[in-house]
DNA sequence: TGCCAGGCCGAAA
DNA sequence: TTTCGGCATGGC
């Protein structure tokens, strides 16, 4: 895919710290990609949005068309957060693409799009995005960050942040597997814990291998990530399209059930959505959840 | 207080 | 194969 235009350039805060700067940057908003349910480690402060991805703590600032990270050096933002922050994607292709396929169901597409057009999928480490997302399972999003911030600071690697502060890595599955189902209560995932226990000795066995997950088909993809115990259906569609960077994948929550039944009383296929449905499926539940479906 | 949450498991039908 | 109760916990 032929890469957007936009500027980049790197510098230092007044205080030292490494500042990537990126000017122009279309169909970008870091507020409402950040805040539409796919990563559950950032949090809008003042100002910005701060958090913590692949061992490092950001803080994310925009104003006047610019997009300013702070903490990322260039050989990080190269090599990690340009991805990350899923800047590859040529997001005028993939909108395009997105109203060729659903155009046809009529304007909530559009609607929807208009409304969450800053709207980006992450590319986050697999294993978050697994464990993420078995701890999100009939369970609410501000819970969610609360047991994810728990963990990360109980059993997760410390570091230093730019702010001087200290921060928490997210467990590594060697981590979570060390810690065990008592290690893990003080986190409250009740259920869960087990759940989460098991993806991890999946993953650090190679019965569930990770690099095999990234390549596979659709199908064997979703499959692989399923054999995992508190893995189902919408779960490893989560992971795929947030942790694997499958965008073809279109989790089915409770709020896309309720977007579906709402604007799509006639059935749609879903199967037949292209190759980013799960973008798609993002600017729905943006709509639905954070806007009300408002026309 | 009761309902619900970015569901899935396991048993029953 | 589909249906459905149960599940840990706490946000609202």
């Amino acid at each position: 895919m032929a890469k957007e235009k936009f500027t980049v350039r790197f510098s230092k805060t007044a205080g030292g710290a490494d500042v990537t700067v990126l000017s122009g940057v279309p169909y970008f908003s870091a507020a409402q990609t950040f805040d539409c349910g796919q990563c559950f480690r950032f949090d809008e402060v003042s100002g910005g949005i701060e958090g913590v991805a692949h061992g490092r703590f950001i803080r994310i600032e925009e104003e006047g068309g610019e997009v300013r990270l702070i903490g990322v050096n260039e050989q990080d933002y190269r090599a990690i957060f340009e991805e990350y922050l899923g800047l590859c994607e040529d997001y005028g292709v993939v909108r395009e693409d997105i109203g060729a396929h659903m155009g046809k169901y009529g304007d909530v597409i559009f609607n929807a799009m208009e409304c969450g057009k800053g709207i980006r999928i992450l590319k986050q480490e697999p294993w978050e995005a697994v464990a993420s997302f078995i701890i999100s399972q009939n369970n609410n999003i501000p819970r969610i960050k609360k047991i994810i911030e728990n963990m990360s600071a109980g059993l997760g690697e410390p570091f230093c942040g730019f702010d001087g502060k200290t921060h928490y890595a997210f467990p590594t599955a060697e981590q979570v597997l060390a810690a065990g189902e008592a290690g893990l209560a003080p986190f409250k995932m009740g259920f869960r814990a087990r759940y989460l226990i098991d993806a991890a000795k999946k993953h650090l066995s190679g019965e569930v291998d990770f690099a095999y997950v990234e390549k596979a088909s659709a199908e064997d993809a979703q499959k692989a990530l399923m054999s995992i115990c508190g893995v189902g259906p919408k779960v490893a569609s989560c992971a795929l399209l947030f942790g694997f960077h499958k965008l073809e994948f279109f989790p089915i929550d409770v709020w896309i059930k309720r977007v579906l039944a709402k604007y799509y009383p006639g059935g749609i296929d879903i199967a037949s959505l292209g190759a980013y449905a799960g973008v798609a499926q993002q600017y729905l539940f943006y709509y639905e959840r954070y806007m009300g479906g408002e026309e």
